[in-house]
DNA sequence: ACCATTGTGCCATCTGATGGACCGTTTGTC
DNA sequence: GACAAACGGTCCATCAGATGGCACAATGGT
């Protein structure tokens, strides 16, 4: 855990990100490094095109787009989301509300392509979103397909609540893991944001683990009880439809 | 100009999400450092978390979603998506083709947001993909709107086509951007990908400078030139609201 | 079994990162 | 208008850590 001076340059780009556009000082004091240490980071972030200080504004910084293109390569995941799109794509069509893609980084899912829904009210989360497994649609739905070290595992650290509404007992998780299975289909009310409920199916790779999941979500208003059935089949079938594509 | 640690790690790392998943040497050959720095520098990106090795096959690198996560905190860009995807949608419903939302990064345009059409010949861009100004009609639309030393600069420098249709010709393009500014709108049949036209328009800040660009894309066997005019003026009234609404 | 290519570890050398002190400027408070 | 507080920016002596050549190990193709 040396702190070297990339260490330091990739603190400084993630403080960038998160409070662009941003001051020296303010950023210094936020990743714990000295003003003069983050200043020449800066300077070396500007060289290389991945932070700039806008003209109208030369003291305030901000991340370049750079870091966009470097997503827009990604391999393996780009063939997911091209076999993924055309069956969200039906899925949006068939349910008009908002269709999730999410893949796993760490022990938490980010968000990967989302097609919007035609309806003003919307569940909105930008691309590149961290979402927690216990606390989702997608995150239960992943899990559920997980094997049971894993499980275990996670279930050990910390769950921490995202709204009342969150599941955080393990006991009570394990129960739902169980549901899914059997089912097919996780269903989350209100437990990543208030109001909004989701249902969510995992896609897996040729070996059987879970690689991705998707889910529909709307306001918990239009996405009521009695849709979950017809709603949880559709992705789950949609979920099925990506995985068996994705072994071609 | 210096070669400092941080210069390689961002080398390497851009290396590694052009070629994921890749191993040690072929990477080394790709940026041109020494296989030890390389490798010194994969260790180091995995220890910010930017990039990791599979567990099944420990040699090949790829990138994490992490630079997905700090693309989706973009303050002052989240802001005009979230102005701009609702008059995207519109634009989508009203044309039932694919919808693009465009923002410079240097001297090129990145694909910010896209909205897709249900038809299933689609033209297919990945987020984050890097357009060249002259080749697009983004891009053109863009640079109509730029002042004239910006033009000339940019026109200066060396225009590589994109296709055989692709303009290259620097007095071409300016009686185009003349066009342009004239009807509101631009069009590029085939200039950017063959068999693809598109229709576009500028985004303006407060001082009247470019900011953005929307674009309506599709086959040109569905783009006829007898549907430009439609079309055109559809996506130069969406460029102009959202220039409106970013100036609430 | 052989060779080509790849991944990994080591270490003496010296580059370039560090961060405290300092200065000029801006902001906002009385 | 004057003062204080916070800001962005620069400098420089010190030393941590980056460098890259080399040698060894592991892989896989023929």
């Amino acid at each position: 855990m040396a702190t070297t001076s990339v260490v330091s340059a990739f603190r400084v780009l993630e403080g960038v990100a998160r409070l662009q556009p941003v001051g020296l000082s303010e950023l210094a004091r936020e990743v714990e490094l000295p003003k003069s240490t983050v200043q020449r980071c800066l300077l070396t972030l500007q060289e290389v095109g991945w932070a700039e200080s806008s003209s109208s504004a030369p003291t305030r910084w901000s991340m370049t787009l750079r870091a966009l293109s470097v997503t827009g390569g990604m391999g393996a995941r780009e063939s997911l989301r091209d076999v993924a799109v055309p069956v969200m794509h039906e899925l949006q069509l068939s349910t008009t509300e908002t269709i999730h893609l999410v893949a796993p980084d760490g022990d938490e899912l980010v968000l990967l392509e989302r097609l919007d829904t035609a309806h003003s009210l919307r569940a909105f989360l930008p691309l590149g979103e961290r979402i927690p497994l216990h606390a989702s649609a997608t995150g239960l739905a992943f899990l559920s397909a997980c094997d049971a070290g894993r499980i275990d595992r996670y279930l050990d650290g910390p769950l921490v609540p995202r709204t009342p509404d969150s599941l955080t007992d393990p006991d009570r998780i394990r129960d739902e893991l169980a549901h899914i299975r059997e089912r097919g289909w996780s269903v989350n009310v209100g437990g990543l944001s208030s109001g909004i409920s989701s249902l969510g199916a995992p896609v897996l790779d040729h070996t059987g683990s879970p690689v991705a999941a998707v889910s529909i979500s709307g306001p918990s208003s239009r996405i009521e009880p009695s849709r979950f059935d017809d709603l949880g089949a559709q992705v789950a079938q949609a979920a099925a439809r990506i995985t068996q594509r994705l072994r071609a």
